[in-house]
Formats: C-alpha cells, sequence, structure tokens
DNA sequence: AGGTAACCATACCGGTCTGTATACTCGCAG
DNA sequence: CTGCGAGTATACAGACCGGTATGGTTACCT
C-alpha cells in the first residue's frame, strides 16, 4: 500500500509527472542558496523576498544564485519542489508508523505536527496567491500537482472518490482556518469532521 | 433570523468591531481609485500592483491617491473591507430569497455563483498570503474578521458549533481547491459533503 | 469676495528589483 | 601544467517601488 502511495505520481496524467523527477542534484553553494531562499520564501513570500537577500543569506552571490537556477522564477519552482517532496516524505513516513484504526486521521496528525512550527499555512496556497495572473510561471503546474496528489492520496486511502473529495476539503480548509483563521480548536474540529465523514462514507477507512 | 445576521459583528469581540464601522464615503476620485485597485489587487495580487499604475487605471494621480487614503496600506485594507462588505450583501441576498430546505447549503450556492466569474479565488486568503510576517499590516484583522464572520455564521446556521466548524471547513477548502486544484467537480463534491455533514449533525438545517 | 476641498499634472526622492558583466581565486582532473 | 568548473567579490544597468513636493485649476459654500 505504502509502496503504491510512493509511487502515486506514475499513475496522475503525465502533466504531472515531472513532480517525481528526483529533485536534481546541488552543488554546495547551490543547496544553501535553495535552503537560504525556501526559508525566507515561506517565511516572508516570494515576492518580497529579493535574490540580494537570498544570496547575502546564503553566504554567496547573485553570480552563483544565477549560474546554478537561472531565474528566481525557477528558483521559486525548485523550491515549491522540494517542499512537496519534503511534505510526502514526512507524510508517508507518518502513514508507515501510524496505528492501524484510520490513516486518514493519520495523514491529519501528520498535517498537525508538520505545521505546528509553521506560522505561515500553506506554501502552495500563498505562492499560488502571489503569482497572479501569470499562469505561465513554471512553479504552477507544481503546486497543481501537489493539490492532485494530496487529492489521490485520499481517494486512495478512502478507497471512494466522493470520500475522497469531502476529506481532501477538509485538510484544505484545516490549512486555512489554522492559519489566517483565528480558531484556535480547527485541529479538534478537523478530526471530529473526518471521523464523520467516514463514518457517513459507508466504507470502513483502510 | 436574517435581521440577526446582518448585525452579527456587533456580537463578536471588540477586535472585530470597526468591520462593522460603514464603508466611509469617497469622493468621486476616491471611489474610482479603490474600484481599480480593487479589480487590480485581486487580479494580480497586492503586491504586485503599484500606487502608479492604480491612480492611472483610475484616470487619476498618485497625489490624489494619498490625500485620500494615505498610503497603500491603508486602500488595501479597505479593498478588503469593501470586498467582505460586497460579499456579505450578496450572500446575505441569496439566503433571504433562498429556498427553505437548507440555508447552508444556499450559502455554498451563493459562493458558486459568487466565484463563477471570478478566477483568482478568496482575496482575504490570497492577501493574506501576500502580507508575509508583517502582522501589523491594517489589513490582517480585517482578514482575521472574515473568517471569524464566516464560521459565526455557519454557527448560527447549524444551530451547532461542531457543525459549524466541520461546514466551515468544508467552505474554505472549496475555495481552494476550485482555485488552485485541478477538480473541476469541485461544487458537486462539495454540496455532497455538506449534506453528510448535516445529516450526521442530529439536528436538521435550519 | 473669500475660503476651502477636490482634483489634475509633473517632477522628484531614496531605495530596491531582477539580471548582467568583469575580474579574481581555488581545487582538481587530464 | 594547463584547462575548467565552482565560487567570491564588486559594480552596474534599467526599471520600478512607495511616497513626497510644488503648482495650478475647478467647483461649491458662506
Amino acid at each position: 500500500m505504502l509502496q503504491q502511495l510512493t509511487t502515486l505520481d506514475e499513475a496522475t496524467p503525465g502533466a504531472l509527472r515531472p513532480v517525481l523527477q528526483p529533485l536534481p542534484k546541488l552543488t554546495e553553494a547551490g543547496a544553501r542558496l535553495l535552503e537560504a531562499a525556501a526559508a525566507l520564501f515561506y517565511e516572508r513570500g516570494v515576492r518580497a523576498v529579493g535574490v540580494d537577500l537570498i544570496a547575502e543569506t546564503a553566504g554567496t552571490t547573485k553570480k552563483t544564485l544565477y549560474d546554478r537556477f537561472g531565474s528566481k522564477d525557477a528558483l521559486v519552482a525548485l523550491y515549491l519542489l522540494q517542499r512537496a517532496h519534503r511534505w510526502r516524505q514526512h507524510l508517508l513516513t507518518r502513514l508507515a508508523e501510524g496505528d492501524d484504526e484510520s490513516r486518514v486521521l493519520g495523514v491529519f496528525d501528520a498535517l498537525e505536527a508538520w505545521m505546528g512550527a509553521q506560522r505561515r499555512g500553506c506554501a502552495f496556497v500563498n505562492a499560488y496567491a502571489e503569482l497572479g495572473d501569470s499562469e505561465e510561471h513554471p512553479a504552477v503546474p507544481v503546486i497543481r500537482a501537489e493539490k492532485a496528489w494530496m487529492r489521490a492520496l485520499f481517494d486512495a486511502l478512502t478507497g471512494d472518490i466522493a470520500l475522497g473529495a469531502h476529506v481532501h476539503l477538509l485538510y484544505e480548509g484545516t490549512i486555512v482556518v489554522r492559519t489566517a483563521g483565528a480558531g484556535a480548536d480547527t485541529a479538534t474540529h478537523a478530526r471530529e469532521a473526518v471521523r464523520i465523514a467516514l463514518a457517513a462514507g459507508g466504507s470502513a477507512p483502510r
């Protein structure tokens, strides 16, 4: 089952295939640049962070940045690609060692653990919001692929398309409300909502 | 009931009170500026739009913009305030003339009608994503108030806090998935999810 | 007639943006 | 020992940013 999940991307349409491509190998300074960019992009937003700051934070120069990544847009896309990679690793690790009663609820546990230290919500939603109407930005397919992957995950975990869609809506809603909302009890309500959805879904969670 | 909803803000904590303040009266050029800013902000994002462009689009000057609004930040906050105002008006109008079977589902119908022509998702979530770590931005309380208002609306419509939270998660998730997701069947799945939540909530929708 | 608020037009400020260019050092493999 | 990839350092281009300053022109109100 988990083996199937880790290769879930290959079952998705061709447009989403690149997401599975292994992350490109980076030089030493390149890795520092991506790490610095990721932290800054997530915390302040991709438009609010300039390449000068990224290079300085990484202890290197703009020259190296452009030699390695070509453009800021490409760096943004790679940042999201790496983040998706890490989130899936975190998720699948948690699901592997989760208790058997419900892997679906395990996703929400993993989300809670993941977001515990991160106050800025979903990096993909944030990036999409900032890209505006530039639909041709290289990060857009990465964002869409991430959402499609999560939806496919819930479909697989619940074994039902409607139920998967329901839980996926709860998943995305949870992130939004936890971030921009006020409620501190979001996690509790989300878990209860998932239980209700699963109970009404007819099939027991696998 | 609807009378109660229209004054829902007054029941919220003091911090959210300013949201109820009537929209300030604008001069002629001021109104054009706000209208131009609203369209540009929503379509391209608040950071991507400069005050020069806003003034030019409105057929006026930066001088007038700063005379009327004081700062770009204040203009952003007012843009969101006006948008919240219009969304609530749209929503309450639709709920008033909705069929009796379920006002909760009516919210999702109103959302569908509202978002039909708008491709950029939730203006509040987008703005929050762009503001980054500047928590002192004047738009932040407007955003939080909007989410709190929607949550309070669902609480009132369902008559149950847990159920209101559940439906609110579905509501926020629907916007995200419809925008950044791929699924075209989001509306159908969302309605079905709401029906399940209501059926399991115990109390019939009012 | 006088005052005032609104508006238009234009120029400017310091700063920042992405991206490029030049010149140098270092380690290493052929 | 030579060539080259990688990295450092600095400077610069051209555009754009939010915000300010100056001045002139309506329209309305008392």
